[in-house]
RNA sequence: GCGGGUGUGGUGAAAUUGGUAGACGCGCCAGACUCAAAAUCUGGUAUCGCAAGAUGUGUCGGUUCGAGUCCGACCACCCGCACCA
C-alpha cells in the first residue's frame, strides 16, 4: 500500500472546486444543466428547506412543525439524456457485483408502454382563468374547439377495457382547473402537501383522491365515460403525471378503487386460485378486439389501435429523473451564476473563477447563510455591469464525489482538472471499493458525470469510471438517544446496575436504538484507534480481516480482539525458538519422510487456498487457512534433514502469506529467518500443482441419503471398488437389514449413496 | 409501499456451488504448570441421549438417490428510495 500525499485532494478547497465550477459552466454550454421547478420539504416555522432525513414522521426535526411540499426553482443535471447509455453500459461492467448492476437497472427503470389522450367530456367552468402553466406539454395544445385532453402514460395498454378512472397528480398543470371551485379541493391539496417529498413517504402514505366531477371518454368504448380524480400516489415526475386506473390488475389502483368504490373490471383471465388484483400473465377477456390475445399481443394491438385513432402511441419511458444539482446550504461548491434583473441568468466568466465561499458566516438563524450574508451575494452583472446578485445555492456534494477519482490522477496540476497525459497513463479505476449504500446514487452519478465530461471535451480515460467494484457490507452499531432526541456516542453511555442505559456524564437515561449503519449524524461510531493503541496495528488488522467476510453487514464489536493479539504473541515466541535451526537447511533433498510430505501438501494447499481467498476478497478464509498451516507447523517435529527442509519451506511460505495480515511482525519474522531482502520485495509463493492432490480420498457413505460412515480409498480406486468397500461396512450392513439394494450412486471423490427399499 | 440483500452452534463464521453441516476463531468446560492468580500448554465443546441412535442451517411446503445450497409462499433484520452523503 502506498499513499502519495502530494495527490491529496479536498473537495471543499477552492483549488478543487474551481475546476468543478468550470465543469458546471461547460455542462451548461452543452445543455446538460438547466433550471426548473421542483418540490422540496419546507419547514414553515424555520422558513427553510429540509432534507428528507430531517423530516421525521412528517415533521421538521428541529421545530416539530408539519412539513409542507413546496415548489422551488432549481438547477438540474440532465442525466435522463444518458438513460439508455447508462443502462447499456451496465452490461460492460463485468467486475461489478450482480446486485449493484440489478439495482442500477431497476433505478433507471426502462419501460415500454403507451402514451394516450383522453378527451374531457364535461365543460370547464372558468376558461378565462386558465393559466399559461396549464398549457404545457402534458395538456395538449388547444385549438379553436374547446376540447381538453388528458394525456396518460401506461405500461399496460392491454388493460384499457378494465379502466375505471383517470387520475392526475395533485400538482398536475390541469389539476386546479379541473377542480374548479369544487368544495374540499384546498383541504385535499393541503393534505397532499403535508406528505414529505421522499418516495418512501409518498408511497407509504394512505392513498387519497379528489373527485373533480369531470368525465373523460373511454377511447375504445363508445359512450363510456370515466371519472377524473386527483390522487396523491401519482407522481408528477414520472410519465405524464397522469394515469388511467385499472383496479383489477394493479395493486395501487385496486386499493384506490376499493376506497372510492369504483368498478373493478377483470380483463385478464386468471388462474382460479389467484385473487384480485392480478398482475400475472393470461388471455385477455371482456375486451372486444383484444379478446383471446395474451398480454404482450394485446399491448401491441391496443397501441396499434391508438395510433390508428391518432390518440396515442407506443413510447419508452424511464423511471430515472434528472438530478437535482443544488442545495440551499453554505457547505458546497458555489454555483457560478449571477442573477441580473436585465440580463437574466448569466454565467460567471471563466477568468473570474473560482467563486469562493465567504468565511465569515453565521449559523445563528436557520436556512442558507449565503443568502443572509451581508455582502457576499452582491455583485455586478458581467454583461450589463449593473447591480446583480450571485446564485446562493451550492452544488450537491455528490457532484464533488462524481469526479474526484479523476483529480487524483493529476492533483498537482494547477491549470486544469486533469490532463490527457495523466488519464492516458492511469486509465480508469481498476478496483473501486465502497459500501452498498452507494449502489445507486453515487455510482450512477459518477457514471453520468464521466460521460458528460467526455461529451464536453474533457479527456476522461473511459466511458465507465470504475472497471471493478467491490461493495463492503455495512458496519452497524446500536444508536443511543437522550430523552430530548439528541444522539450520543456509544462511548459516552453505560449500563447502570439495573441494566438501563444512561449517559456516563450525569446518568441521564438513554434509549437504545436498532443496529444500523455507522453514521456521523447518528453518532453510532467507534474509533478503531483505541484497539490500535491497546493491541497494536498488526493485531487490529488481523482481527478485522479474520472476523467477517467484507461484503457482509456486521455488528461492530471488539470481542475476540484478544485472540488476535495472543496469536501474534504466539507466532513471535514460536519463531524465537525455531529460527536458529531453520536458518541453514541446505538444498532440497531428493526424498522426504511421510510426515514431511504431509506437511508439504499442507503448505502448498495453503498457498493455493490463501491466494484464492485474497483474490476473492475472502480475507477471513485466507486467515483461517493460515491458522491451519501454523497449527500444522507448530505440531510438526522434524526428525531428519528433509523434515527440517520441509519445515523451513512451510514457515517461509507462512510468513510471506501472513504479510498482508500483519505486516510489521511478518517483516520481523522474515529477518529472523536470515533474509536480507525485505519481505515486501519478495515474490508471492507459488503452489506446486503436484502437491495439491492426495493419493487417498475419503468418501462419505450414505444409505438412502443418510450419512452412515466414511471410507478411505486410493485416489486411483474405481467405482466398483468404492461400491464394494461401502457395502462391506458394518454400519451400512446394519442400515440395509431387511432391505433390497436398488441402486448405488457413486460421486468420485465425494460420496457413495446406497439406495434401498 | 417499491428495489436490492442477509438469516447456519452460546458467538464471528466455513462448506470445493446439489454430495461428510459447523473448517478456523471467540467464548465456555476440564486438566497440566503455580502457594495462588495471570500468562502458557493439553484435551473437550451443535442439540437430545448412558449408548445405539435421533434431530438440526429463520418458518411452512415442494423437487431430488441426496438440499444450508434449487423452486414456491411467508417471517425477521439490514441497505437504498433521488435534499444524510
Amino acid at each position: 500500500l502506498a499513499i502519495d500525499w502530494s495527490r491529496e485532494v479536498a473537495t471543499c478547497h477552492p483549488k478543487y472546486y474551481k475546476h468543478q465550477q468550470k465543469m458546471f459552466l461547460d455542462l451548461y454550454k452543452n445543455d446538460l444543466v438547466y433550471r426548473k421547478e421542483s418540490m422540496v420539504n419546507w419547514d414553515p416555522i424555520d422558513n427553510t428547506v429540509l432534507a428528507n432525513e430531517q423530516v421525521v414522521d412528517g415533521k421538521g426535526w428541529r421545530t416539530g412543525a408539519p412539513v409542507e411540499r413546496r415548489k422551488l426553482n432549481q438547477w438540474f443535471f440532465r442525466i435522463t439524456k444518458y438513460a439508455d447509455k447508462l443502462l447499456d453500459g451496465i452490461k460492460t461492467l463485468e467486475r461489478w457485483p450482480e446486485k449493484v448492476r440489478l439495482m442500477q437497472e431497476n433505478w433507471i427503470g426502462k419501460s415500454q408502454g403507451a402514451q394516450l389522450k383522453f378527451d374531457l367530456t364535461t365543460p370547464l367552468h372558468c376558461h378565462s382563468e386558465r393559466s399559461e402553466e396549464s398549457r404545457d406539454s402534458s395538456a395538449s395544445p388547444q385549438n379553436d374547439s374547446e376540447k381538453i385532453q388528458i394525456e396518460v402514460y401506461t405500461t399496460r395498454p392491454d388493460t384499457l377495457f378494465g379502466a375505471s378512472f383517470v387520475g392526475l397528480a395533485f400538482d398536475h398543470p390541469l389539476a386546479k382547473e379541473l377542480a374548479g371551485n369544487k368544495e374540499g379541493y384546498d383541504a385535499f391539496i393541503k393534505e397532499c402537501q403535508a406528505t414529505g417529498t421522499s418516495e418512501a413517504a409518498i408511497e407509504q402514505a394512505e392513498k387519497i383522491g379528489f373527485d373533480t366531477g369531470h368525465r373523460v371518454a373511454h377511447p375504445f368504448i363508445e359512450g363510456k365515460e370515466l371519472p377524473v380524480y386527483l390522487a396523491n400516489f401519482i407522481l408528477m415526475d414520472y410519465g405524464t403525471g397522469a394515469i388511467f386506473g385499472c383496479p383489477a390488475h394493479d395493486e395501487r389502483d385496486f386499493e384506490f378503487a376499493t376506497k372510492y368504490t369504483l368498478p373493478i373490471l377483470p380483463v385478464v383471465d386468471m388462474p382460479a386460485e389467484e385473487k384480485l388484483p392480478y398482475t400475472g400473465p393470461g388471455k385477455i377477456v371482456n375486451s372486444e378486439f383484444l379478446n383471446g390475445k395474451n398480454v404482450d399481443e394485446a399491448k401491441a394491438a391496443a397501441i396499434a389501435e391508438l395510433e390508428k385513432q391518432q390518440r396515442g402511441t407506443g413510447v419508452t419511458k424511464y423511471r430515472l429523473r434528472d438530478w437535482g444539482a443544488v442545495r440551499q446550504r453554505y457547505w458546497g461548491c458555489p454555483v457560478p451564476f449571477i442573477h441580473c434583473d436585465t440580463c437574466g441568468i448569466v454565467p460567471v466568466p471563466a477568468d473570474q473563477l473560482p467563486v469562493e465561499l465567504p468565511h465569515d458566516i453565521n449559523y445563528d438563524a436557520p436556512g442558507n447563510p449565503l443568502d443572509r450574508h451581508p455582502t457576499w451575494k452582491h455583485t455586478t452583472c458581467p454583461q450589463c455591469k449593473g447591480k446583480a446578485t450571485r446564485e446562493t445555492d451550492t452544488m450537491d456534494t455528490f457532484v464533488d464525489s462524481s469526479w474526484y477519482y479523476l483529480r487524483y490522477l493529476d492533483a498537482r496540476n494547477e491549470n486544469e482538472a486533469f490532463s490527457k497525459k495523466a488519464t492516458d497513463y492511469w486509465g480508469a479505476v481498476d478496483q473501486y471499493i465502497g459500501g452498498v449504500e452507494h449502489a445507486v446514487l453515487h455510482l450512477l452519478y459518477s457514471r453520468f458525470w464521466t460521460r458528460a465530461l467526455r461529451d464536453c471535451g474533457y479527456p476522461v480515460p473511459a466511458d465507465e469510471p470504475f472497471t471493478g467494484l467491490f461493495t463492503q457490507g455495512m458496519v452497524n452499531h446500536a444508536t443511543f438517544q437522550t430523552e430530548d432526541g439528541k444522539y450520543v456516542f456509544p462511548t459516552d453511555v453505560e449500563q447502570n446496575e439495573k441494566g438501563d442505559w444512561v449517559t456516563k456524564d450525569g446518568a441521564k437515561p438513554v434509549k437504545i436504538g436498532p443496529q444500523i449503519k455507522m453514521s456521523k449524524s447518528k453518532k453510532n461510531v467507534i474509533d478503531p484507534q483505541d484497539i490500535i493503541d491497546t493491541y497494536g496495528a498488526d493485531a487490529a488488522r488481523l482481527f478485522i480481516l479474520s472476523d467477517s467476510p467484507p461484503d457482509r453487514d456486521i455488528e461492530w464489536t471488539t470481542a475476540g480482539i484478544e485472540g488476535a493479539w495472543r496469536y501474534i504473541n504466539k507466532l513471535h515466541r514460536m519463531m524465537m525458538e525455531a529460527s536458529s535451526e531453520l536458518k541453514d537447511v541446505g538444498a532440497m533433498p531428493s526424498s522426504f519422510s511421510e510426515a514431511a510430505i504431509k506437511l508439504r501438501r499442507e503448505t502448498h494447499k495453503a498457498i493455493d487456498g490463501v491466494g484464492r481467498g485474497i483474490e476473492a476478497f475472502h480475507m477471513n478464509k485466507a486467515v483461517a487457512i493460515l491458522r491451519e498451516l501454523s497449527n500444522a507447523i507448530s505440531s510438526f517435529k522434524p526428525n531428519d534433514a528433509g523434515d527440517t527442509w520441509a519445515l523451513r519451506e512451510a514457515v517461509e511460505a507462512f510468513v510471506q502469506m501472513i504479510n498482508p495480515m500483519m505486516p510489521h511482525l511478518a517483516e520481523e519474522l522474515w529477518e529472523q529467518l536470515g533474509h536480507k531482502t525485505p519481505l515486501t520485495q519478495t515474490q508471492w509463493p507459488k503452489a506446486d500443482p503436484a502437491l495439491l492432490e492426495n493419493d487417498t480420498v475419503t468418501l462419505a457413505v450414505q444409505v438412502n441419503g443418510k450419512m452412515r460412515t466414511t471410507i478411505t480409498l486410493p485416489a486411483s480406486a474405481d467405482q466398483k471398488a468404492a461400491e464394494a468397500e461401502a457395502l462391506a461396512q458394518d454400519t451400512v450392513k446394519a442400515a440395509l437389514e431387511g432391505k433390497a439394494v436398488k441402486k448405488i450412486i457413486v460421486v468420485p471423490g465425494r460420496i457413495v449413496n446406497v439406495v434401498a427399499a
